[in-house]
DNA sequence: CGGCATATGCTTACGGCGTCAGGTAGTCTA
DNA sequence: TAGACTACCTGACGCCGTAAGCATATGCCG
């Protein structure tokens, strides 16, 4: 067993006094829940979620892993705590009175937030409570504020809500899962366009025809063809005049 | 129907005596990787996405973890499979004529197999190729062909195609996410009432309201909801009349 | 100042994971 | 009958999450 190493880092503090380590380990700044959280998205956001490990979070933290759990107690109360994370970094339009408008600022926010994060989608997914935080219910409790100025029943704002957090979080997971070019991988449009290509045209005839079609869209705009689906529903549905 | 025959085994060998191991093995129908497949599926379904192991398959299946690497490739193939499994169990809606009651039923067909396999929304979510087999994309050239009947140009058919594909996945993820009672669990609507009034009512005021009505709602119904607010968009969009 | 409680981080270890390398025993064909 | 092939097994490696216990630093008491 090799000696203690004396870590290279003391080098950069001033020299107190004698002991290196102990210098070392007071100057580096304390472990803490949100480092912890905040380096765990950091790693999920750049190399996926099977990356984000206890070991390699410590690694990042410069610490061992076991130490993590001075300040969460599970692996699951990170992947929780990155949801948290997120949606704190949630980015409230500004109101402008205008119904149609905020929702549909409210439903852009949703998604950027989720395209800038798209990993967060696989860890919805497999959460197994339901959102409990402060954090998670704020943009919630927004999006149901908006709707609620539309002239819908109160029932129908909870639909209203659940059918715009569906069409939301299934288009990003379409849109991730299933990457088309305009946002990120080139390769995956070769991959479609190839796999129109070696179809066979009398079992895939729609599919022939269409996947060139598809590689070529933009998920933004197509975003906003579904938006406006459901706003136009959703106008008719409160007796609106189309404004 | 209990048809299942082991035909292979007595074709392959006059009935040798004695050796009590090789008997045992030659009437164990043998490993293929349909049946590894069917086995990932049931235990998925059963315990979950994290309970599909390699060991636990062979477990199942009973043989050693890594004979299953003669039929598949990986563990991610398998995974794979899985989609293909389900995806052929797609039950085609017999069609009717009415472009939206077509629509709809094929809505709800796609939504009635990923509540069926609730597991298999986090499979896509991590899922990192597009669909390439024919039995995932069979259900998806006959989405296209349905939709392709209701007087939109073809980009329109595709953004639809994408609304409603986005919407499905999307219900059906937040249903199974932030599970509600009328679909399994019970508990989870105490767990939103019992947050709903815990929460601070002037920072939340909505939600105070609102969350037990979500808690009361049931999923299929609001499904219909959705659904209704796209068809009824897209119905403007291809200027039918409202039949 | 000494002494202890507490908080923080480290070490070791255990069982389980995916999978590489190599072994073996039955079966098929020349 | 020899050799190849198939289908399965054994053992090992390096990861993983985390339980248990040790070491050290800090804060509070007299």
């Amino acid at each position: 067993m090799p000696e203690h190493v004396e870590h290279l880092e003391n080098v950069s503090l001033p020299p107190e006094q004698g002991d290196g380590e102990a210098a070392s380990r007071r100057h580096r700044e304390p472990l803490t829940r949100e480092r912890i959280l905040r380096a765990a998205l950091q790693v999920m956001d750049q190399e996926g979620l099977e990356a984000v490990t206890m070991r390699r979070l410590g690694r990042e933290l410069g610490v061992e892993a076991m130490s993590l759990y001075n300040h969460v107690k599970d692996k699951e109360a990170i992947l929780e705590g990155i949801l948290e994370v997120v949606m704190a970094e949630f980015e409230f339009p500004e109101e402008t009175g205008d119904w149609e408008a905020d929702v549909r600022a409210g439903a852009r926010a949703w998604r950027r937030l989720m395209i800038a994060h798209p990993t967060v989608i696989a860890l919805f997914a497999e959460s197994k409570h339901p959102a409990s935080s402060p954090e998670r219910l704020r943009p919630m409790e927004w999006a149901f504020e908006i709707l609620g100025r539309g002239g819908l029943s109160e029932v129908e704002v909870v639909r209203a809500f659940r059918a715009f957090g569906g069409y939301i979080m299934g288009s990003v997971l379409n849109e991730v899962a299933n990457p088309v070019p305009g946002m990120g991988d080139r390769d995956h449009h070769a991959e479609h366009m190839q796999l129109a290509g070696e179809l066979p045209p009398t079992e895939f005839p729609n599919l022939v025809r269409l996947l060139p079609l598809m590689a070529e869209c933009d998920a933004e705009v197509d975003f906003e063809f579904g938006l406006d689906l459901l706003i136009a529903g959703l106008r008719a549905k409160a007796n609106r005049p189309a404004r």
